[in-house]
DNA sequence: TCTGGGGTCCTAGGACCC
DNA sequence: TCTGGGGTCCTAGGACCC
């Protein structure tokens, strides 16, 4: 806690959802959902109008559904996302130099180790609001809302507070009074599994924490996070702010649309997989020590496996070895059903260490396991609904539905206001997919996530 | 037609080393 | 000779976040 405020936190409002109403007028002031579209899909983004009817985030889609069935329902469009996250980043690192992005729509600022010199309650008011009347200028009319506290903490729930489109500047030495009547659950860090914990001392509330003695706290919950919830109940809370920390991992997983049972069907994933994970790792120009595979069974149970090898490796078919491997080390699980493969790569370095003789004892002990293009990501292929499009007659417009042969485009743009809805062959030559925006992603970070 | 796809951090036990 | 302690690396699982 720092004798002034000088944290902010930024989040943008139902970011992905805001994202998709700005650029398709017909959708804005209707319920958006922006998530897994298909069967087992969850909801990534809901607008707030689609909350207004129960809606939210990690809601399985079919029950979004049942909500909200005449909400339109997207599959999202990443490369626009990161545009609009880039924008905002910027914005912020006029403020100061020390900006830590948490996601594409969320970041911490260090105010005081930037240019900002005016830390008074009415010159950070006028900073917030200022730098969410910055957001919405230059992306084109996205709502941000901005916590400005003492701490990492307060600025995180001061901008809860500020939701939607607000800001909360709290003003310092209120703080341990501020945060008294809070549920636990409010506490960033504190889930499901640790709020039950509490609730069997007793504990709901940020006062019943501060009554709970810290050897009930330890007990419950182990030295570390009873230490640290007990820090949080006073608002004590002194972790920087630290831009920059670079990937620990990476990893690429699938659910299916049905449970698999035999290992032969699984191979080709986990080999497609090792090999889109090797691909990232290389354009980031990274090599990786450890590989992991997940599997994730029909009761939802989760089991992974992973090697360490001697050198670091970047290859398609080393990456790609290991995975199959190690889903044959877990070959027994498999009948129980597989409704998720997983596969990732972490222990990075910048250099190689390709232990060569690793290699070949991949080869040699692993029958090579032909490497399905990554096309089979999206099995109905070509458009998805929510994707750019451009018709040479046309013009520009998005997939407003698909079908077996046929694509409904509605041509519209964030200029235009409400456009025509027409229905091509997907075959249609005068169609075709408007090419991403994509800035080259060194700092994309964590590409699904929800507001 | 129950429950995504990225990530981060922590814990705990065993191997191994000094 | 009858019992150490610290540190690091590795693995598996779990909690949590957006």
């Amino acid at each position: 806690m720092r004798p002034e405020a000088s944290i902010l936190h930024l989040d943008l409002d139902a970011f992905f959802a805001s994202v998709e109403q700005r650029d398709k007028p017909s959708l804005r002031g209707k319920p958006v959902i922006v998530g897994g579209i298909s069967g087992r899909g969850v909801v990534s983004t809901a607008s707030y109008e689609a909350r207004r009817l129960g809606v939210h985030s990690a809601m399985p889609t079919h029950e979004a559904r049942r909500l909200a069935p005449n909400a339109a329902y997207l599959s999202g469009r990443f490369g626009a996302y990161r545009v609009a996250s880039r924008q905002v980043m910027g914005i912020l690192r006029q403020l100061s130099p020390l900006v830590e992005p948490l996601s594409l729509d969320e970041a911490f600022v260090d105010l005081a180790a930037g240019h900002v010199t005016d830390l008074s309650m009415e010159g950070l008011r006028q900073l917030g609001a200022e730098t969410r009347r910055r957001v919405r200028e230059v992306t084109g009319g996205l709502a941000a809302s901005v916590g400005i506290g003492s701490s990492k903490f307060m600025a995180k729930l001061a901008c809860e507070e500020a939701k939607p489109d607000g800001l909360v500047v709290v003003e310092p030495g209120t703080e341990a009074d501020r945060i008294l009547l809070l549920n636990v659950r409010a506490i960033p860090g504190v889930g499901p599994a640790t709020a039950e914990r509490l609730l069997r001392l007793g504990v709901r509330t940020v006062a019943d924490l501060r009554q709970a003695t810290p050897t009930e706290l330890r007990r419950e919950l182990g030295n570390n996070t009873a230490d640290w919830l007990n820090d949080l109940a006073y608002a004590r809370d002194d972790r920087r702010v630290s831009p920059e920390r670079g990937a620990k991992s990476i990893s690429m997983e699938d659910t299916f649309a049905v449970d698999y049972t035999k290992v032969d069907e699984l191979e080709p994933m986990a080999a497609r997989d090792g090999a889109l994970v090797a691909q990232r790792l290389r354009k980031a120009g990274l090599f990786a020590r450890t590989v992991t595979l997940k599997l994730r069974l029909a009761d939802f149970s989760i089991h992974t496996r992973s090697r360490t090898l001697l050198g670091a490796v970047d290859s398609d078919e080393t990456i790609s070895g290991v995975a199959v491997s190690l889903l044959r080390d877990q070959a027994y699980l498999v009948p129980q059903g597989v409704r998720l493969l997983g596969v990732g790569v972490s222990g990075f370095t910048t250099e190689a260490q390709e232990a060569l003789f690793e290699v070949s004892a991949v080869r040699s002990d692993e029958s090579r396991v032909e490497i399905p293009q990554a096309t089979v990501r999206h099995p109905q292929g070509g458009y998805r609904p929510g994707d750019d499009v451009t018709h040479d007659e046309y013009g520009p417009g998005w997939v407003w539905g698909v079908g077996l042969d046929l694509v409904t485009v509605r041509f519209e743009t964030a200029q235009t206001g409400p456009g025509p809805i027409r229905t091509f062959a997907k075959t249609d030559p005068l169609l075709r997919p408007t090419p991403v925006l994509v800035p080259d992603d060194r700092d994309s970070g964590p590409g699904w996530l929800e507001e």
